[in-house]
DNA sequence: CGATGCGTTGATAACTTTCAAATTTAGTGG
DNA sequence: CCACTAAATTTGAAAGTTATCAACGCATCG
């Protein structure tokens, strides 16, 4: 079962998405909205169908190999997806911020395990009721194969990243995360150094002297460790290459 | 348009897939029929709804960010898709076989380009045709949702391969091709020695000086370049990691 | 038979990791 | 609120890995 710190769950009851939604960025917000034509048909069916639950920071969601039987969307908070290696490393999939669907894929076992980075909010909705819905409701399966496929293309992109230098992953990463998580040019992390490397597949102290020397050719500041300014977007997406 | 060297259109005539499929390898066969539990609907479908074309080696089949109207389905041959950078690298998205369908995401333009490796034959469905038909039939929808978290899930594994050190990113692939096209240990590579180079991330040098090792190693032979045989497969397992 | 393309091998350079230590930041209890 | 402790981040030096540049071998094909 899902190892969880505290749940509050709200049942069937339908809670409106702005309710809930305090957190999200002005960017998620809007991804939120775009996601479907009938406007959030699918969102809509997921707090109807689903509950909400909470994870305190580092604990727990689901983990590999366990059996997929939840489809989750985040809240509140961010979420980090991840395989730990035999020899010990780990590789995060990916990040996801509120707005962010996460596990839709049709397999029976979690290929990844997922853990909250920060204190997050968590919808959960019952993978096999979103699919009950899907088979009814063509508009839906629509909604679910459109997340798939953008989530697959997000992972094509990523493949891309990971051929590169480590000052064009750096790169790419604070354009991705300024899509993300930016008001104006700041951006605010919610995620470890560690957790940047092991999603470029980096070491913590590649990360840290790449973001240095960014920072020395003015490309970026970096006012405290988890906030970051982007001063020269141009110059991040020559190197990103 | 596609750009093609020779059409053999069969327009909506059946074929049996089996006497389409001459270059098929048993695992090709195994994977094609397990594609589905009422068997080969989708497959059926798309025999009767496409065209099966040919493609000379190293001709384009399509080009990134042309309209994306078709679904295609390796007959014999084998593809690769790919994304240029714009400092004249090549990634290589994936190698497509016989038996295996590509470019199945909905959207609007092809992410990757796609070239013949081999003279080769592709069965091509428009797209419209098949969404058409998984509206309606809810087994062919089924089918594509799979195939696509199954694509989904492969390049979750990538990702995992591109962290990793130039031997064990050769050492899961040799174990990857050898799934596809082996006929017991020996493995009949489709594709050259800068293919797989760009697949992997690394250098042509790089892949050639670790096949070599390998070989130093007993893990493999090289009888020749397109043909490896392995050896130790326990000892590729331990190296991937 | 020479030209051409592909693959291998060698030497060197560039980049990233590793190990170690210093520094900053964050959390906790007084 | 401040001081103290632990954790996270940054910085430095050395080692390891891969890329780059160059040359060579080998096969195929006019």
């Amino acid at each position: 079962m899902h190892t969880q710190t505290a749940i509050r769950s709200n049942g069937f009851r339908f809670v409106p998405p702005a309710a809930n939604v305090l957190p999200m960025s002005p960017s998620a917000a809007r991804r939120a909205r775009s996601e479907s034509s009938e406007p959030n048909s699918l969102d809509r069916s997921m707090y109807m169908l689903g509950s909400t639950m909470s994870y305190a920071r580092d604990t727990m969601i689901f983990s590999e190999g366990e059996s997929a039987d939840y489809v989750y969307k985040v809240i509140s908070g961010s979420v980090r997806t991840y395989k730990i290696l035999s020899d010990g490393r780990r590789q995060i999939g990916r990040f996801y911020l509120p707005g962010d669907i996460f596990d839709l894929q049709f397999v029976d076992a979690h290929v990844f395990s997922a853990e909250a980075i920060a204190d997050s909010r968590v919808l959960v909705v019952k993978r096999n009721a979103l699919n009950g819905l899907a088979k009814r409701d063509v508009g839906i399966a629509g909604e679910l194969s459109a997340l798939t496929s953008r989530e697959l293309r997000r992972m094509q992109e990523r493949i891309m990243l990971l051929i590169k230098s480590a000052q064009e992953r750096l790169a790419s990463f604070l354009l991705e995360m300024a899509e993300y998580v930016s008001s104006g040019n700041a951006i605010e992390l919610p995620m470890s150094r560690q957790d940047i490397a092991d999603y470029l597949g980096l070491t913590i102290e590649t990360v840290s002297r790449t973001l240095t020397a960014l920072e020395s050719a003015a490309v970026i500041e970096l006012p405290t460790s988890r906030r970051i300014t982007l001063c020269n977007r141009g110059a991040l997406r020559r190197m990103k290459g």
